[in-house]
DNA sequence: ATATAAATCAAACAAACGTTTAATTTAAAC
DNA sequence: GTTTAAATTAAACGTTTGTTTGATTTATAT
């Protein structure tokens, strides 16, 4: 599926106001005047919203895939690269929280007939290359044995999720001012906070 | 505001519908059928289906607030208060999930013109406790200098949603069958996942 | 038993929704 | 320059949306 300009422009407006209302808060009119083309683009671009969606996260899924593997063989300590990992992982996920975000909410519902295999086929591929980065340095002795491997992820992804959908909260709590500190502050702050978290908790003996 | 028992049964409908299908993703006609009254009671009783939303939170919001001064005041070691208060915080928002996932997809847009200042208030008085509590430990040295306090509700809170909101791919990678192993999951497992992290975290020299 | 209020209902309301149509303009190919 | 295809448009399509109306039933009070 070869996208052209207009398609693009079109899907990068919608992915924008699915991350703000959701995907049902969304006419296909607000998009279409957003992006300045003719209602009817859509559908004759895409064929229906929902096929216009599936569209953005085809778009947007080849840049989640994580590679982390150049990562994982790199002469280092363990430590270390859990901590290239986690600013790994949060630098991808911070770049595509848009979809990533109009993919949790529609994936959690039931009734929607999204085609969402794609997304569980790289969530099972990237979470099979962590469990084997831990699992060798367990064998090591570099981490804990204690450790429930698939609940690894969702502990990184889960507190940078959190803050994002609270960011009103966490902005005031924390005195955060524009679009540029809010970056500032996942790349730094809570990148720290979860590589901590991480190190720590791989390491932690009870 | 007083409910009356019709109230209730159309709020706890509502509840459910609209965090398996979203707000937007749900018609009045659709809950006023599954509650079993008719779809002009909505109006009647709640005025309106954004009034209707804010019932529900002010229904649930007593739910809410943690109240574990209790838990602190206790007299035992600091990591088994640690193990404590994860528990009882992941068994409130578990048993209040809905009405959670509710919040927070509806605060993290910008467009809805619900009132969410209670909710914000309760998450400041929370977080206040657990800072008072994490400060304490620190100074009693049992606890690491090093930890973002602001940071750990977030890791505790969005390690179980991001558990929950993909619970469809989590429980495929368990092996869980049924609502009843589900409960057991997070009442044990991730429980027990959440407790390591934060105890490993408040105690990680860096 | 009568009067008053609350609850319930089917029907209708206008507005917004996603989508389609048919006509027109723009671009590409020959 | 003519032909053919692609892109764009305004308008209309039939549904569904949240809400209101006005009549009717049920409950409460006197």
């Amino acid at each position: 599926m070869e996208l052209n300009e207009k398609q693009i422009q079109i899907l990068e407006v919608a992915e924008i106001l699915f991350a703000e209302n959701g995907f049902d808060g969304t006419s296909v009119r607000q998009i279409a005047k957003k992006a300045d083309v003719n209602v009817a683009m859509i559908s004759y671009y895409f064929g229906s919203k929902e096929k216009m969606l599936e569209s953005l996260l085809n778009y947007r899924m080849a840049d989640f895939k994580i590679q982390i593997e150049t990562l994982i063989s790199k002469e280092d300590s363990y430590l270390n690269k859990v901590d290239e990992i986690v600013e790994f992982i949060v630098k991808r996920v911070h770049k595509n929280r848009r979809t990533h975000k109009i993919i949790n909410f529609e994936y959690s519902k039931n009734s929607l007939n999204i085609n969402f295999e794609e997304y569980v086929a790289q969530k099972h591929g990237n979470y099979e290359v962590i469990e084997q980065f831990v699992k060798e340095g367990q064998g090591n002795g570099a981490f804990s044995k204690e450790v429930n491997i698939p609940l690894i992820v969702p502990t990184i992804l889960g507190t940078y999720f959190h803050f994002y959908y609270n960011k009103k909260f966490y902005i005031a709590l924390h005195n955060i001012s524009d679009d540029v500190s809010l970056d500032e502050f996942v790349h730094h702050t809570l990148t720290k906070h979860i590589q901590q978290t991480i190190k720590a908790l791989l390491t932690y003996a009870n």
